[in-house]
DNA sequence: AAGCCGGGGAC
DNA sequence: GTCCCAGGCTT
């Protein structure tokens, strides 16, 4: 147990601070469950002042529970554009339609129904249920570590697991009597605005007195964290292409994994030495596209960009290309070569061979499934990564070539 | 326990 | 460049 004076002084300063005065953020402006739900899923790994557009289109659009489950999910990915973490967006609707279903439109005030709900983990359950229902349960998520980490001094990992349980414990134990909403809100606002990662402002810290780090100048030091993997470099061959009317060839992406849904133009993994020889792009682009059935030849480089994601680093170089078909034929033919896609002189010679027989080749033919070409208005619509959305924005205004960096 | 899953702001 | 953010899901 931690000493009683520290922490009921902590509980007490800490809600009053709050109370003086506190951050005017849309999702504060009632204790609309539906609101704080929302905002919750959002403010997941995403800062307040990421959200805050976000949230007020959000809602918007989808003033209640049921028109989030009536909602085309197109339309629910197109709010969530940018925002990243997609699976968020899925599970916001599939949780929508189970409480439309089970629980007339609104959202439980209870702790098994909420946690039940998709997307809704430890976290985000005890934020709904403190907030909007001021139930006594604790909400932990990154601040709330960071400050009682320092608070009391803990020197748990706080990147393992296990350590949020411990502090989940620690948390219930510190809410004040009939006041779990304000108190949680408080530490995080308190995590986001004084008792920051680097640099935290102890001097006009409302808890400053019995703070165990600073009180032994250790607050630089605390939370102990294990520093995360860097992102895997990731090499990809991307192709821009215009048919007659100027539309561009694009694709949606799988229903599962990274950006599920979102759309894309085509692009390939490619080993460096692949990727970056502009002697041997072209024939891997062009066999590896073949693999689909597709016919693509590509005219010139246009352009590099690149894009972090959490665990993988793109390197994405963008070709442009023509000449789309779509045989099967073709790709039948090219299952075959693959098996001797080993060197790059292999590549070369399978690419040259497909060049001889393009001739041949279909030229009507139906796309891949997932493939559209799009014009500015589907572009405008559809839902895309920020990366593509970028070269797209470029392409549909017309400003420039692309022999640039985007 | 570790990996997967975005994007951006602050330093 | 680094860190990390009102985390959750899957294996």
């Amino acid at each position: 147990m931690y000493e009683s004076v520290a922490a009921e002084a902590f509980s007490r300063e800490l809600l009053a601070w709050y109370r003086r005065g506190n951050r005017d953020l849309p999702w504060r402006r009632s204790k609309n469950p539906y609101y704080i739900w929302i905002s919750e899923i959002m403010l997941q790994q995403t800062r307040v002042d990421t959200v805050i557009p976000y949230f007020n289109r959000f809602i918007e659009r989808f003033p209640t529970v049921r028109d989030l489950a009536e909602a085309p999910e197109e339309d629910v990915l197109k709010l969530w554009e940018g925002l990243g973490y997609y699976s968020r967006a899925r599970n916001l609707q599939a949780a929508a339609k189970e409480i439309a279903e089970k629980h007339g439109g609104e959202i439980p005030a209870d702790k098994a129904a909420v946690s039940g709900l998709k997307g809704v983990g430890p976290y985000t359950s005890g934020a709904i249920l403190s907030i909007a229902f001021n139930l006594p349960e604790p909400a932990v998520d990154g601040n709330v570590m960071r400050v009682l980490s320092r608070y009391f001094c803990l020197e748990e990992d706080i990147a393992k697991p296990a350590a949020r349980v411990g502090i989940e414990g620690l948390a219930r134990e510190l809410i004040p009597e009939g006041a779990a909403g304000d108190f949680n809100q408080a530490l995080m606002e308190l995590g986001a605005l004084v008792c920051t990662p680097r640099s935290p402002h102890c001097l006009t810290c409302p808890v400053m007195e019995h703070c165990a780090a600073r009180l032994s100048g250790r607050q630089e030091e605390l939370p102990i964290k294990t520093k995360a993997k860097k992102p895997k470099p990731q090499h990809r061959l991307a192709v821009l292409i215009e048919d007659a009317n100027g539309r561009v060839l694009a694709r949606q992406r799988p229903e599962q994994g990274l950006l599920a849904r979102l759309w894309e133009l085509p692009h390939i993994e490619a080993p460096l030495e692949a990727w970056s020889n502009d002697d041997v792009a072209p024939g891997w682009l062009a066999t590896t596209f073949a693999l689909e059935g597709m016919n693509v030849r590509t005219t010139g480089f246009l352009g590099d960009a690149e894009h972090v994601f959490s665990h993988l680093h793109w390197f994405v170089r963008i070709w442009g290309a023509d000449r789309v078909s779509f045989d099967r034929a073709i790709r039948d033919d090219m299952a075959g070569a693959a098996a001797g896609l080993l060197g790059e002189e292999a590549v070369r010679e399978s690419a040259a061979s497909y060049e001889r027989d393009e001739q041949s080749a279909s030229e009507a033919g139906e796309l891949p499934a997932g493939y559209r070409w799009i014009d500015r208005e589907d572009f405008e619509r559809l839902a895309w990564p920020n990366l593509f959305r970028k070269i797209l924005s470029e392409h549909f205004s017309r400003e420039g070539d692309y022999d640039q960096t985007f």
